[in-house]
DNA sequence: TAGATTGTTAATCGATTAACAATC
DNA sequence: TAGATTGTTAATCGATTAACAATC
């Protein structure tokens, strides 16, 4: 796999398999660059340009097997196998993540949740119990934890990371309102909610 | 206030937001855009760029006063109005959103919450009680709503979505698994987490 | 005043769109 | 084969960075 890929193709591609999964669940067997463009609101350019990016998957004349394109898509980002998802901060937020992960068809298995209040200890949340924090370093030597999703306040946020680091987590979905400085082999991937409804409220005016 | 201005640059604002509140409360009177860029990991020249898409906000020689330029800030974002928020699909990201937007101390009011289930029916989340969905109707007589929170599974946000544009919502937070089709003068903000955790999974291979 | 740092113009870089030869 | 549509190169557009005159 061809490295170097700018952020704005990645970002892309979960939507173009969003609309080739609903195709293949309506048995839709082939789609051009053209057909797919005017559903989605993007240019027929984009969408070859951004699949090139990864190899041919159409045919002169043809156009995409829809589900050879799924399928793909699916294996580029990574779908082809389970990864494991561990949880810190069972709040509000994250007993939600706990149930979205579980729920979701996709391939990532909540397997741990953690939090520092006692009074959440074996609470059952998203199917499986509430541990303590500290119970996390003997957890991971049993099972491989790929993800560390992030729902703690901000102050609390830094430290665990730096923690899970160390123990060798290299995958984060952050949910709290800070920035993580992580060694360059850790990915994070944040969501600020925050953010997101204040670029809301910011389009909201102005027009 | 200037139209036409890059999501990207608004994309930007939420965090020069957060990164000027941290400094105002540890009391920094002062700051440039070369000591900003380098706590933020971002150009001087882009600070600079993106700021001056809304005004001179800084002083030659002197660099920007970071209480004046938070405030500022604030009002472009739309933060100087209260902006009240209905959400739809009371589940658990529902509640854990209804329960957010109430606790953050952003100037978002959580008013109404609303589920097709009866068996939600005045169930208190986020301090308030749930209605029904048909109750919308009426509560919008009454009460100023400014943004639709959608909540709900990827088949009922649309037509949910519908009946709120035609009885004047304006603006949506739209957590479903689906684009929404909507007039040209309705906001829409996408939180999609699957692609989130999809591009996570992706920059987690090819490493 | 001299030094610092902005606001802004110009240069560069990257991403998107258009065009078309290759080919199914 | 003829028509359709890709893969890919070239052109355009937009966003980022660099440079520097203006000015506090």
């Amino acid at each position: 796999m061809e490295n170097n890929i700018s952020q704005a193709v990645i970002r892309r591609m979960p939507r173009y398999y969003r609309y080739l999964g609903e195709l293949l669940e309506n048995g839709v067997e082939r789609i051009s660059s053209k057909e797919l463009s005017e559903r989605m609101q993007v240019t027929a350019s984009q969408i070859r340009q951004d699949l090139n990016n990864f190899g041919g998957f159409g045919q002169q004349g043809y156009g995409y097997n829809v589900e050879f394109l799924y399928e793909e898509i699916g294996r580029i980002l990574g779908l082809t196998k389970v990864h494991n998802v561990a949880l810190f901060g069972v709040g509000n937020l994250g007993a939600a993540i706990a149930n979205y992960v579980n729920f979701e068809k996709l391939p990532f298995r909540m397997i741990g949740l953690f939090d520092v209040d006692q009074k959440k200890k074996d609470r059952i949340v998203g199917g499986i119990p509430v541990m303590m924090i500290d119970e996390f370093e003997d957890f991971i030597k049993e099972h491989r934890v790929d993800i560390a999703v992030l729902t703690l306040p901000k102050d609390a946020a830094m430290p665990v990371a730096e923690r899970l680091v160390s123990l060798g987590v290299r995958a984060f979905w952050n949910f709290a309102h800070v920035d993580l400085m992580v060694p360059d082999d850790v990915v994070v991937e944040n969501v600020h909610l925050s953010d997101s409804l204040m670029q809301l409220s910011y389009n909201m005016t102005g027009r």
